[in-house]
Parts: C-alpha cells; structure tokens; sequence
DNA sequence: AATTATCTCCCCAAAAATGGGGAGATAATT
DNA sequence: AATTATCTCCCCATTTTTGGGGAGATAATT
C-alpha cells in the first residue's frame, strides 16, 4: 500500500513542483493538494480517500499552516488522525516549537534539499518524527546564550492582542489619529487612547512609529 | 540546440522542483542554479557556459531578483543579453512595471499553473514577453480608474529627500523622539521639527507612522 | 549676479500622543 | 462566588507632533 499524501501550500507552481519531487518515490502517491488551510479543511471534511501524511505549508493567506492545526487538533486522549511535516520559508525557533506543540511530526524549511523532503516522508511514516539539518542548526543558534532576536519578529507577537487592540493598531498603522479611530468605531477617544497605551506597553515599543513598523511586518497594513 | 536556462530562488526545494518540472521539456535544459543574487552574477562572470534565459525570483535575501536586475543592465544601446523571467510571490504591479523597466520579458507569480512556466519560457524564446495571467488582471485591476495605486511602494520615492533629510527619516523610523533626534545630532530641536515637517510633505503621508512605515519598506530600519 | 537648494533656527498655536491613575459593565472561567 | 479578562470611559499633566509662517548662512548652478 503507498503512503498517502496531501500538500498544501499557496503557490500553485511550488504545488506542482513538489508533487513531482514526490512521485519519483514509488511507495508514495499524492492523493490531492489544497491551496489553502480552508481547502485543506474542506477535503478533510468531504467523504473523500483520507491521507496518511500531510504536508503543510506555514505561510498562507486566508487561514494559515499553525491555524489549520489547530482545527486538526485530535480530541483529547487520541492520537493525531493525520501526520504532518511543516513546511516553511523561514526556520524560526519560535515556529518549529509551535507546530510541534501542536501536533507536527516534521518541520522542513524550504530552503532544504529535495533529499530531505523524501527523507521526511520516510521518516514520518514509520511515525519518527523529521526535523531539517536547517532546523536543527538554528534551533542549536537560538540556545547559544547571547544570540540577539529581533523581538519585533517574533511571529506570535500580535498574539497577546485582544481583537480590539488588534483593530486600534491596524487603525494607527493606517496613520489615523485617535480622534478619527474612535468616529470609525464608535467609541469615545479616550478609549481609543487607552487602547494605543496598552498595545505600545505589550508590544514594548517606544512610540506609535513602533506600532506602525510592527503592523507592517506581520502584514496587518 | 536546448535553450539553456539559469534558474535563481533561494529555496532551494524550490529551486530543485522548478528543475524537474522544467526538464520535462525536451528542447531545454537548466545548466545552473543560484541561490540568490550575487550567485548569479558571480556565476555570468565566470568563464562558464552562458545561459539564453534565467529565471529569476524576485524575493531573495541579501541582493534580490530586482537589484541583479541592476546589475545585469546592458550597456547603452545595446540589447539585453539574457532574456529574464521574474518570478514572484506577491503580482504587485508596481514589481512588474519595474522589472519590464529593467529589462525583464517575462513576469510569473508563483501562483501561477504549472504549464505557464513552460509558456512564459517558449515565448521568451521567440523573443516574445509573458506575463502571467495572474499577472494581466492584476495590471488591468491596476489600470482601471480609481484604483489607488500605493505611492509609498515606489522604489524611488527616496531619492526626492536630502542627505541630511534621510537621517532624521531613519531616526525617526527607530522610534526616537524630535529631541533625542537633536542630541543625537548636535542641532537644535526645531531644525528637527522642520525636517520632519518637510519629510512628511515630501512623502505624502499623515504622520510619523507613515514615515516609519516607509523607511522600513525601503530598509532604511 | 541672480537663482536655487540645503541646512539651520526661530515664532506661534493647535492638535495629538504619552503616561499615570481610576472605574464601571460584561462575559467567561475557575 | 470569586477571579480574570476585555472593553469601555474618564481624570490629570506633560510631552510631542503637526502646520503655518519667516529667515539667515552656505554652497552650487545658471
């Protein structure tokens, strides 16, 4: 029996190409392939043939590779229905420790060899669990003591938002002053000053400069 | 005699992927790989075979798709002598007019459907361009009137400041104040503030926010 | 010689943002 | 029942930014 297998990811062109590089193994096949979390989910859901591992790309539009773990999450006790590798453009520490947390049996970074994709496969199979030689330097980089991270990169940092606040910055990132958020939401100035301190205290910015770049960054604007 | 092609992305699952689905076509062959943008341009000056087309992602860290295309300029007058196709994540329009700017016959999003690789390679061969059709709505979407086409995404929108203009730009980018500015700078906090002033008039945005946002588009922070 | 650009600095006033504090309402969780 | 989180709004004062004006010094260009 060939091991089964759905990609996801949003370039259609790296889809294809990756399905190629997949089909030279004999023992595997790729049984479909979504261009997003959402067709990931919805393929899921139909009646269609189930797959053993699923490849997943990090960095979508609409709902992203961690998001669409989250919906895959098992219930409680069970073992997770589907493997998965992670695929992702960069190698951030931060992700790798997510993804595992919430169920990925492999993390590659596209920046891998074609060898290693194959390898991951294998690997993820027999139910190892694969991590790339890319991943694994930099996960050994961030222990170093002293390494410098750019805090502002941090990819969950807009995650200690409350939905609200994540409103108010995209607002200010958007370069509209307090008394014009508060006309567009309906809500008093005072408020949306409140709101602007506390981003700028969590966020650990000097200033609404510092919101703006950090909204650019994590694509709010 | 097989169109030689140099393929440069600095995934290199990618890079292999695009190989294979580029080998399928008898009368090309890739003779190269790089990995990002000075690769390349070390690899044309090299003594090695030469290339009719590269295949040029846009996104690369350190020189990327846009500034090889720089420096691979032709002398005045003369022709281009290697046919591009850009490849990208992101179909900004702005990207495209840039890259045809510069030289480039072909425009791809990675978006785009297998075959149209093959398409965009065989009309660059004829000396004929290719653009995606990703790539034709979005310009047609971009030419329709009132589309507001984002100013701050100009990559020369700098070159309209000062010196002296570019400095207070960055340090207000890094989240200083008008008066740590001054400190910094031995000047007085009013010339500061008529900087900043003029800046903001130069670049057509509402705040400082907007300037920070600009400055880190353009790398400045 | 005259113009133009750049950098510098100042005046003024209004608007906006920053940084403390507190507090009520609601909903969710423990 | 009590705690916690979120959203809302207000008070205060200070700092910073915005937006208008003008103007002198210098250097480069026409």
């Amino acid at each position: 029996m060939k091991t089964k297998l759905l990609l996801v990811d949003d370039h259609e062109l790296f889809l294809d190409a990756l399905e190629m590089i997949i089909s030279l193994e004999k023992d595997v096949e790729v049984i479909n392939k979504a261009k997003n979390g959402q067709e990931l989910i919805d393929y899921l859901n139909s009646d269609q043939e189930k797959p053993d591992i699923i490849v997943l790309d990090i960095n979508m539009p609409g709902m992203d590779g961690i998001q669409a773990l989250d919906v895959l999450k098992p219930e409680k006790g069970k073992a997770h229905p589907y493997k998965i590798i992670m695929l992702s453009s960069m190698s951030d520490t931060r992700l790798v420790h997510e993804a595992v947390k919430k169920g990925a049996m492999g993390f590659l970074s596209k920046k891998c060899a074609r060898k290693e994709i194959v390898q991951a496969i294998n690997a993820v199979k027999n139910n190892n669990s694969y991590f790339g030689e890319t991943i694994n330097k930099s996960i050994l980089e961030s222990l170093k003591p002293g390494t410098t991270k750019h805090k502002s990169d941090d990819p969950y940092m807009l995650h200690q938002l409350t939905d609200r606040e994540l409103d108010i910055l995209r607002l200010i990132a958007l370069e509209y002053t307090s008394k014009e958020i508060a006309e567009q939401l309906f809500i008093a100035q005072s408020t949306v000053d409140t709101h602007r301190k506390n981003i700028i205290e969590k966020l650990k910015v000097k200033n609404s400069v510092g919101l703006g770049k950090i909204a650019l960054k994590h694509g709010l604007v």
